[in-house]
DNA sequence: ACATAATAGTTCAAGGATGAACAAACTGCA
DNA sequence: TGCAGTTTGTTCATCCTTGAACTATTATGT
């Protein structure tokens, strides 16, 4: 067996990658990712609810008076892409945005009743999705998938 | 123990999710695949190709002679989005649009030497993003984690 | 052959995402 | 206090993405 020859210490830096495990497997989770998030959107559609948006009611429902800049950080897009997003919310009587008595220059964000309710059903759509998504996997093979994610999305951050 | 009290038939219908395994894991699924592609992005920046870009690279160098039409369903978006993408590519010399023979509707799709290279840098690019990722897991973890994957995909897209 | 349907690709207008530049507010230190 | 530096949120110009409507071409059924 001739594998040295074909193995030097860095596979990667010449040789295609399409018989490299982790590419292959890892080109699967994107792809896995992208199929579920584009049948979120059109389950989402008869809500007037879009992926993006559904995060933010999720987020703001788990820690009420986030900051813009909090909730930015959170769902990992820039502060703009917030203050774009926001005002269709607000403006649909989803969510409040209040002024912080100590420090004027932020603005806390809570739900109201009405985004409590709409995010109710928009949560038995995408929770039925993701059943049928990981209900292809054991309990045991799902929460190891959950474990490696939160592992990647901490390593990848900082690389 | 009263566990039955708490399982009725359809949990996710009236319960909220957040203590649902599969619903939290696959959040840090979707979380890990929007933290890759944002650093892809940055990584990616330097050669003037975005992620959109190196996957049309990608499958015309495993695909060479495919359709716009099946472009598109491998990437999962649709076809006015790849008129939109390839023209720019074109003009930078990656690849080339030849009408076919037979099907005069038909633009058959190759990438040209350049695109060949441009690929190749990417590749080490988007490989090595890779590795920090999928380094996290076992081989064995891997694999079954490509192997999920594949299996959602699929599910997702006939739901 | 002819009409009808289906398919490949394009155009276009609307909306989303992004980062740089900016104003307001806070912090800290002299 | 006063002044530089930081942080929060907004504005704006730009680019991407998308679906509906359109043209050209091929397939189908009679």
């Amino acid at each position: 067996m001739n594998k040295l020859q074909s193995l030097p210490l860095h596979p990667a830096d010449t040789e295609p990658p399409w018989d490299n495990p982790r590419f292959r497997n890892w080109v699967a989770v994107a792809r896995a990712c992208h199929a579920l998030e584009r049948a979120l959107a059109v389950k989402l559609a008869p809500l007037d609810l879009k992926p993006a948006q559904l995060d933010v009611l999720m987020n703001l429902h788990r820690h009420p008076g986030m900051s813009q800049h909090d909730l930015a950080r959170r769902l990992l897009v820039g502060r703009s892409s917030i203050t774009m997003l926001l005002p269709q919310l607000e403006r649909r009587g989803l969510l409040r945005r209040e002024g912080d008595e100590k420090d004027k220059r932020i603005l806390r964000l809570t739900l109201t009743d009405e985004g409590e309710v709409l995010l109710g059903e928009a949560l038995k759509v995408h929770t039925a999705l993701i059943e049928v998504a990981m209900g292809q996997s054991t309990p045991e093979q799902c929460d190891m998938i959950g474990e490696q994610m939160r592992k990647i999305a901490e390593a990848v951050k900082t690389a």
